[in-house]
DNA sequence: CGATGACTTGAACGCCATCAATCGCTGTGG
DNA sequence: CCACAGCGATTGATGGCGTTCAAGTCATCG
């Protein structure tokens, strides 16, 4: 199951300098819905979504959530510096997941500063999303904050105009605080204008026409 | 104007391990309401509180505001792995920093893991803060923003009980994604249910009373 | 004193939440 | 093959929390 992958060619692009290092890593497959990891649970891995995409979240006791990032392909998330993980993560969509040993890097950060310097760029990474996110939840409107959820999956995927969501509207309501029926209502309206439009017969692929629209929008 | 100071005895207990290093500080002070630095300026230096209040803001185009941090005595702000800064720093009160030249500490981090894993941890609080402000700003009420935000205060006073708050509800407000009305009301309303008080002539020396009705509030 | 600014309090409004009905797609079983 | 249940999403009607607008209080300062 567990493999070496040191080749800096078969390295994929976002682990960065992380594999410069001799680290093993794995991989797993994990259902849609599955949970890969909850909040307070110790933090014996690091993840990068191979395939599919996964959620992270936060609850409150009686049960609202809010979701604090998506990860797509590439992005790499259960980075702890503490000993416990500070989100639950689930996966949104089948998805296929690269693990690394927590321990492993660990051992490699303490004697080679470029690789420490590799976990803290990407948790400045983190935190500056997670910095922009405050700014949308503390102070946005609903428009505003659909408007600029459109654009930042828009800029994530491949192909920016034509893309494939893999999360319900639930999980966008819950990243934008806001209800289901409010990130509906905003869609609606955006297709009311011209500025996308649905493709095939379910609702989670999305056109973007007219991202000047929404980037209008989003102030 | 610049000093060395490599003293282990004499460095404030925040700084951490950056002081086992050779990096050169010196301080400034800063009257009310003056800028320390502005978003997307370059970050030349990282500051520490020495004594005052700082506060750390992102704007929208048309002036709606977003706190990020109230900076206190022993805080470290400013800290950026990129070149500039993401916040806008301001002084709440006459303040005092003291000022690190980021290069200095670059240079030293090069080389030495233990500076950069200092500034990993830093930033890694930073990010938990920020994380549960995500929250707070995405799901919960008025209410339960307000007494979140009391037992923030509370808990960073070095007299818990009673805390003279630096900043104006205006100030709070935009912490906590309100309004200042709101934010006064449920301030009035926590003091009818004898949660807490006022001291003296102003409404900034807040006593708690009862933090566990605080604490059941913000669930 | 009058002016100013920070804060509180009251009244009315509006945005988003809540409640509810419907649609469309999917899968399942008679 | 069709009836129907179930789920996700949309759409409409209503309601409430927090905002907005406005007035009033209190302390500070000229």
């Amino acid at each position: 199951m567990e493999k070496r992958n040191t080749d800096p060619s078969k390295r994929p692009s976002k682990f960065g300098d992380l594999y410069h290092a001799n680290v093993s890593s794995s991989e797993f497959k994990y259902n849609k819905g599955i949970r890969i990891f909850g909040e307070t649970e110790p933090a014996d891995y690091i993840y990068q979504v191979v395939e599919g995409a996964v959620r992270s979240h936060k609850l409150l006791s009686d049960g609202r959530r809010q979701i604090g990032a998506f990860h797509l392909p590439g992005d790499i998330f259960g980075l702890e510096n503490g000993d416990f993980h500070r989100f639950t993560a689930e996966a949104i969509a089948d998805t296929t997941l690269r693990l690394v040993k927590r321990e492993s890097l660990e051992r490699v950060a303490k004697s080679d500063p470029a690789t420490v310097r590799a976990l803290l760029t990407m948790t400045t990474d983190n935190l500056q999303h997670v910095e922009n996110h405050m700014l949308l939840l503390g102070r946005k409107t609903s428009q505003e904050r659909v408007a600029a959820f459109l654009l930042e999956m828009n800029g994530r995927m491949k192909e920016p105009g034509c893309m494939a969501l893999p999360m319900s509207r639930r999980d966008i309501a819950d990243y934008l605080g806001l209800t289901i029926e409010t990130v509906s209502r905003a869609l609606s309206e955006f297709k009311r204008k011209g500025y996308l439009k649905f493709l095939g017969s379910t609702q989670r692929q999305i056109v973007v026409l007219k991202p000047s629209g929404l980037a209008e929008i989003d102030s």
